[in-house]
DNA sequence: AATGAATGAGGCTTCATTCAT
DNA sequence: TATGAATGAAGCCTCATTCAT
């Protein structure tokens, strides 16, 4: 029989892993059986074992797929011009992608590889790096704004970014657990609360703790 | 054996539970078969099963457990007097927690349990309730402070109060698959960030995010 | 501690064969658990098989005292004086115990007995002779009417003991399946048709099939 | 291997049922387990397992096949032409499959089966359908008969049946307890008992039970 | 003697993967 | 290539029985 045209391949590629999406977000890996995504994927078990080696391994394309889509939501943001615009680029990107229904799906899928990843050293090794490049763009980003005079230098450019990932990840379990988790609120809060840390006492010196608790 | 007491029925309760926080930890549900807690646990097949019914009533009672210590580090660190004093007690409580070897055990269990949420609606009820209760006590906290004149009126106590528990959240995340992270430095940034925020602009009038946006 | 009367060993007996046959008629050997029995009888596992080596050994030791009642049944019934009587008495005593509440629930009993018989060797050995020996009974009493003239002698007293034998194991299905079955329907029928059979053409040559067939 | 027609089903399911069939009727359904099922066919487990779901419901699917089997003996057995002769041929239609191997295998399983439904609701169901309609069958076959004068009147037709399917079970039963049973003086027996009782006293008024009792 | 907690072999079933067609 | 029937290891759990107290 005559050899299928890359396309043809990439095409049913994407079907199982849209499948695949489909059943593991909203089962998770262990109840989801190859069964569901031959299923949901009209393909035949024969079929989805041409394009994957194992269950595994579809699980791992995904999380490739999902840390490539984390880079490059920041990349993107942070192409916009000056300190606090790529920030706030960055926050609206992320929680109004977080109302799009397709989106939310993967966000699902995305918390099932958090967890997979502890115990699977492959998916740990992608979201690692997912994790870690994201991380990397946004601490350059803020070392620069730090650099241009736009923020205060005593901030850990590295433990920034991750603060703001936390904030970020954090929420996506709250709207996993509660659909109706109010995403413009928390969006709204979020710039706020950035801003001040960014911003707070940029004239001299940053507020200490210790003056804080005393005041 | 003749009847035993309770607390010894106690005690080999915790000896599978603690099993199941052992294995759990480290393989996460499906990886890890009964045969691994009984084995962690030095008991039986049969003796474990006149403890629990099955597999998932042992994940249950632990996010029981999980929820019930979340519940009770909020609660505990705002028994301090005054505003920034509470938070700060919270903040460095949870922290400190992560420095902790069993409480990371329990974190990664936990990171587990957000997952099992999803396609477990007993789970999922009862990180609800794990996320509601704390959610709660820090909300009418920041508005108990807020009526006492600490804090600024805008903020809504509600959101606030969810963009801690994401910090937190999304850092228990981090240091679950980088076991290096810097707690110290996040700890130190949070406690930052959460100042800023809530006092920001205490000296006239919050920044508005639409000022914020158009800078 | 006092070694306890024989009575006492007796009464415990009973109680444990007394909670296994409740618990064995209404769900059948494998349905039942040791537990159960346990529990209908009020006593410890300890002490169950303290009384009894096995379940096994349970179901043998019910298994004889059906036997023994069923034998009873036929002797009793055959005490009577005269050839119909004995046989009017042996269906109506049959009969009537199917509606007592105690007989009904021991018959039930019996039908798993006669399956088990069929795949456990002790079982079917008692379970011969509590067929064989009522069998026997039946089949001389038949015979001694024959001697002194009261039957026909063409009929071969072992196989007319075999038929009602059947007919009665027949009925005991029947009302187990369905417990209205008509018993005083059945009953007359019996003793009708049995009449028949073995007063048919008392007065000279007993029916041929051929003729019956050519009528 | 490619999609197979549904007659290599149906003998897959055949074979199962086979297999089945033969440890069902040696040791019972406890004590056969799924493994044995799959020793039996030379199947896999799975295999099994993509033709039925469950253990029980093989042997629901058995108990509807015997249910069946029974049904068209009955109904073959009524093709016959006049009254006798229906009945002659219902009987020895009955005792001669009596005599086959393969049906005195089918023949114990009944026998578990009749068991199996006194605790077992889905079997119970099958086994009544597999009682009743035989019954009405047999019932309406002699009240034809009745009808067409070749009976006497004062028989309940469905009282009669009964009786007749009982002697059946009855025999099948002592057949099972002891192979060497002597199917062929039983058979001669009822066949005169039932000739006998059908045909009784056709000569004048038939006798009366309180006449045989007081007698 | 009595208790009931503990044992662990064995039962039923699932499901990722293979491979004949 | 594509199909889907077949495989069988492994999983969860039950339950008759034992034995320390």
């Amino acid at each position: 029989m005559p050899k299928v045209s890359q396309t043809h391949r990439d095409n049913r590629k994407r079907q199982i892993l849209d499948a695949a999406i489909e059943c593991f977000a909203r089962q998770g890996f262990q109840r989801t059986g190859m069964e569901d995504i031959i299923r949901e994927s009209n393909l035949s078990t024969g079929a989805i074992y041409s394009y994957f080696q194992s269950k595994d391994q579809i699980i791992e394309v995904l999380a490739d797929e999902r840390h490539d889509r984390e880079k490059h939501l920041v990349q993107d943001a942070l192409t916009a011009e000056g300190w606090p615009e790529c920030l706030h680029l960055l926050i609206s990107r992320f929680c109004d992608s977080l109302q799009e229904s397709r989106e939310r799906k993967e966000r699902r899928l995305g918390i099932h590889l958090w967890a997979e990843a502890l115990c699977n050293p492959k998916v740990l090794r992608i979201i690692r790096r997912g994790v870690n490049q994201p991380l990397e763009l946004l601490s350059r980003a803020i070392g620069k704004a730090q650099g241009d005079g736009h923020l205060r230098k005593e901030i850990d450019s590295n433990t920034a970014a991750r603060v703001l990932i936390a904030l970020f990840h954090g929420f996506v379990l709250q709207q996993a657990w509660d659909e109706h988790a109010d995403v413009a609120a928390f969006t709204k809060a979020v710039q706020a609360m950035v801003d001040a840390y960014f911003s707070a006492v940029s004239k001299g010196r940053p507020v200490k703790i210790r003056e804080l608790r005393s005041r």
